[in-house]
RNA sequence: GGGGUGGUAGUUAAGAUUGGUUAUAACGCCGGCCUGUCAAGCCGGAGGGCGCGGGUUCAAGUCCCGUCCACCCCGCCA
């Protein structure tokens, strides 16, 4: 070894030791007499002292930053010298030689966790930007997050099995990655979305209970929260019903939240249907961190002569409102952004009244009747000094509006605080919505999803009404991840697919191998997918999936340290039988 | 595909609304001083022509057009 201890593991009582450290040089304090240096490695920081006259010491004063050097030398007590606020700083190695293993260029920022530098030049820069030990311990604690549940599926005798991934392009859902086949003239490979039909093959061989780490790939445009390429924690199990799945979802949250965040996560999840979780807060994946429900106050304002509220009865749209308690602070400028956020989700405008002492003021109250704007207040449970909202629209559109808007207002409002952990079951998911794209019904969580029971008879004349055994975690207004009960009767899972609009030929020819594999005795079985980028983003309180990720894509797609993707030469592009046309 | 914010020394920012001498600061870098620093301190120095391309003008970081890049949002993401 190149080293006797790491630039972390000094104490007071190796004091008097032979050590020898090695690391980067963090900082250089040159007093001339002599030489103070910061060395670090992955395990911390040690203070290094060169003195005038030693070899050391005509060293030290020719270091750079971030050269990486080997340090040999005798540990001494700082004494009350000591640095409180460094692990070893107790304690300084007194330099009898210095080596320089690799000089440096003056590196493009200061490698320090309060870097002020652009994020397009640490990811450039990447590998100085993961020295930063703020970095460092995202991916250190991402680290402890992967083998946590590698630990705890293996004890409950799940198998990591792992997939293809080059697999078959399927039509449905995002935007595959193509992968060129050079043996198959004009025939693609597909990266996987997800293992989603090979776990639910392993099912059909026996594997009983499958998981696995698995990087899936979607060409869909980035996000805060999404890239390109992206992990999830993929697990499938057989003879299970949702509350099996579940259950042990929820345990795999409290024990990670418990062991590696100390956080004791008391109680059941809440869990809430698709349905509820609309009407109460716009949203599938709702913030519970805070209240300020929707309400539906049509019937309250149907009385009105209002010409907003005639219309929007006759026209059988909705009026959904929220009630901002205290919000009355908000200056006339606040809620006129507020009013265009609304306008930005679809909105034609939003009603605003604030609750003062003599009744509701606001643009448009002079209009609405005084029983009803006692009616209002009433039913929204307001108070003097709240601010109301409402929106008029067909139902969805506001619900959906107001929920954008329900966490607009908590984030101006402080409600949605850090460190507070909300976790939500949402179930009943609807199984199909509409694809105004293509004129017909798609699958809202996939096409392998299970309906329920009682609602099967409507798969054919009310589709859009059949409900899925489907279930999404949701933390703080995150979509953790999700997942169903699979159809394991091929004859059901036909029927989807022609619900879907692929007739049986269709149908066997995008996904046969999994209606044929169903067909030879296929267990009832259900999985769920969790996204780990977003998980350990979420628990680390990071502003990006990109934090928690070693090497991301920006915005754009694009790899900034790497370049990719690039051109490829014209050999490669005939041997893949491609021509690239000009765009 | 659409909207927003930004791009000026190695880095982060000011300068742009009201075109005009030599483009400003901090950190970093280089040199010097200094017996206890902790992102050391003090003194001195070098370093950019304003993302890129074009245009208007006597004159353009400053105005106009196009384009690239970064970030955020909508669409999209089964």
């Amino acid at each position: 070894m190149l080293r006797t201890h790491n630039c972390g593991e000094l104490r007071e009582q190796d004091t008097g030791s032979s050590v020898t450290l090695a690391g980067w040089v963090a900082s250089i304090r040159d007093h001339g007499r002599f030489v103070f240096i910061n060395l670090r490695d992955r395990y911390g920081i040690t203070q290094v002292r060169a003195d005038e006259g030693t070899d050391a010491w005509q060293q030290a004063r020719q270091l750079r930053m971030e050269s990486v050097i080997q340090v040999h030398g005798t540990v001494l007590s700082r004494g009350k010298d000591s640095n409180p606020d460094m692990a070893t700083g107790a304690i300084e190695v007194q330099a009898r030689a210095i080596r320089v293993f690799s000089q440096t260029k003056t590196p493009p920022f200061v490698i320090k966790d309060t870097t002020d530098a652009s994020e397009a030049l640490r990811l450039k820069y990447r590998y100085l930007d993961l020295r930063r030990p703020v970095m460092r311990k995202k991916i250190e604690a991402r680290v402890r997050f992967t083998s946590y549940i590698r630990r705890y599926f293996e004890d409950l005798d799940f198998l990591e099995i792992e997939t293809p991934i080059l697999l078959k392009s399927t039509p449905e859902g995002a935007r595959d990655f193509l992968v060129p086949s050079r043996l198959r003239p004009g025939q693609f490979y597909a990266l996987p979305q997800s293992p989603q039909t090979y776990k639910q093959i392993l099912m059909v061989a026996g594997f009983d209970r499958y998981f696995q780490i698995a990087r899936c790939f979607r060409d869909e445009d980035l996000r805060a929260d999404r890239q390109p390429e992206f992990t999830q924690l993929d697990a499938e199990m057989s003879f299970v019903e949702p509350r099996d799945i579940m259950g042990i979802i929820e345990r795999l949250f409290k024990g990670m939240w418990r062991d590696l965040l100390g956080v004791d996560l008391a109680g059941d999840f809440p869990v809430l249907t698709y349905d509820e979780a609309m009407h109460r807060f716009g949203k599938d994946a709702p913030d519970m961190r805070y209240g300020m429900e929707l309400q539906d106050i049509t019937d309250t304002v149907k009385p009105s002569a209002f010409g907003l509220f005639r219309n929007t009865i006759e026209a059988g749209n909705r009026v959904i409102a929220m009630n901002v308690a205290k919000g009355a602070g908000f200056s006339r400028k606040q809620v006129d952004t507020l009013v265009e956020f609304a306008r930005s989700r679809g909105l034609g405008g939003l009603l605003w009244m604030k609750v003062g002492a003599d009744g509701v003021t606001g643009p448009g109250t002079k209009h609405i009747e005084d029983p009803v704007k006692q009616a209002i207040i009433r039913s929204m449970q307001a108070e003097q000094g709240d601010l109301i909202l409402a929106a008029a629209a067909p139902e969805m559109t506001a619900l959906r509006a107001m929920g954008a808007l329900r966490e607009e207002v908590a984030s101006r409002m402080g409600l949605d605080k850090a460190g507070e952990w909300r976790f939500v079951w949402i179930t009943e998911f609807p199984m199909f919505e509409y694809n105004e794209e293509e004129d017909r019904p798609q699958a809202v969580h996939h096409p392998f999803t299970s309906v329920m029971p009682e609602d099967l008879h409507m798969l054919h004349s009310d589709p859009y009404k059949v409900r899925a055994r489907a279930y999404d975690i949701v933390l703080n207004g995150v979509e953790l991840g999700g997942g169903s009960i699979r159809n394991h009767d091929p004859d059901v899972q036909m029927q989807v697919f022609e619900v879907l609009g692929m007739n049986r030929e269709q149908a066997l020819q995008k996904f046969g191998f999994l209606v044929d594999a169903l067909s030879f005795g296929a267990p009832p079985h259900g999985g769920v997918a969790l996204g780990l980028d977003r998980i350990v983003m979420m628990a680390l309180g990071a502003g990006s999936i990109r934090d928690v990720i070693a090497f991301p894509k920006t915005t754009a797609g694009l790899d900034l340290m790497s370049g990719s993707p690039s051109n490829v030469a014209d050999r490669q592009l005939r041997e893949l039988h491609l021509q690239v046309t000009k765009g």
